[in-house]
DNA sequence: GTCTATAATAGGATAGAC
DNA sequence: GTCTATCCTATTATAGAC
């Protein structure tokens, strides 16, 4: 019984970058092998179920992600303005300064849309929900706090489509630096 | 030789509407063919080349959609807001006020997107130049009338993104009022 | 746990009748 | 201009050796 040669996080790890680059319809097991040097096989050692579950395993991945790098930085230590800043600064290493395209937002497109709604929307949600609560404990009202979090997670997946549709990574770290001037700024 | 059932440009509406669910790596011959009532055959008689043609024309009557329903209307009669908010008319009833996703946006995910960079690339330049114009007019500095231009649209395709993975129009619409407040404002 | 080989199906594309 | 029938390739998925 041969060890794995890399790790089921490694695994999983490497699954996310096929889906980001090529969205769920686009990831073909031939794409899925390439990208993480393992036969079809062995990934169906892995995921008995296939791609879905695949793709069910990097949707995962994601949401522990928002959950770690994304909104318990926001609960942590320091000013408002300190805790967002962390959060932006692990978006902007995570989408490599506007040049890699969203898995979540890639898998709104398509079949993966009603394949995931569920996962989808909590993954969303739980990101949405991290920001209004720093919102709220800046002295924003509930409506706006809630308003502005929707809004951060909307620019940050807009200008990602927009840098992808422009090739031009420009906006996006632009938009970081926009979110950080105005999402505490006083009503 | 029997008279075409549909016109050419009804076979692209509905291409269109297919790319715009499915996005083109999930837009299959099949689908595109259910989706327009056309046999395949009748698909290759309009596009030799077949689904990339296709998705060509799509992009094409893209193209000519932002030129003349977002763009035209922003150098149109009446005060500069009066522009504006046709233009968000006419955006929000192509999206359906949120429901439906964004068919560059789309093709924005997998193949197409290398596929088409430069029809994406300049249909998303039209588009934010024709805002650029209007804020520039309105008196706005060169810089500010281009970020805000980039704004609308990275926002735009941002609440379609969120609103598909929440399965919940609300913030496109609140995103829409928000454009209409906020774009021409003093700096 | 990984591989090669292969089955079964779906995809894109074409031929030729009408 | 549209159809049915068909071809070829790619894709998903499985079997079985090591």
């Amino acid at each position: 019984m041969p060890a794995p040669l890399i790790s089921h996080d490694e695994v999983v790890d490497r699954l996310c970058q096929v889906f980001q680059r090529l969205g769920y319809d686009g990831a073909s097991l031939a794409e899925l092998s390439r990208g993480t040097g393992l036969g079809k096989s062995s990934l169906y050692h892995y995921f008995p179920n296939g791609k879905e579950e695949m793709a069910l395993a990097v949707l995962r991945r994601a949401h522990t992600w928002v959950e770690q790098h994304a909104v318990a930085p926001l609960t942590g230590e320091g000013s408002p303005k300190e805790r967002l800043e962390r959060m932006l600064k692990a978006v902007d290493s995570l989408y490599a300064g506007g040049k890699n395209p969203c898995v979540l937002g890639n898998l709104v497109v398509g079949a993966a849309r009603h394949l995931y709604q569920r996962q989808l929307r909590s993954t969303f949600s739980t990101w949405i929900e991290g920001l209004e609560r720093l919102g709220l404990e800046a002295g924003l009202s509930r409506r706006t706090a809630r308003e502005r979090a929707e809004d951060v997670v909307l620019q940050i997946e807009g200008a990602l489509i927009l840098c992808g549709g422009l090739d031009d990574p420009t906006s996006f770290r632009r938009v970081l630096r926009k979110i950080t001037k105005e999402f505490l700024a006083s009503e």
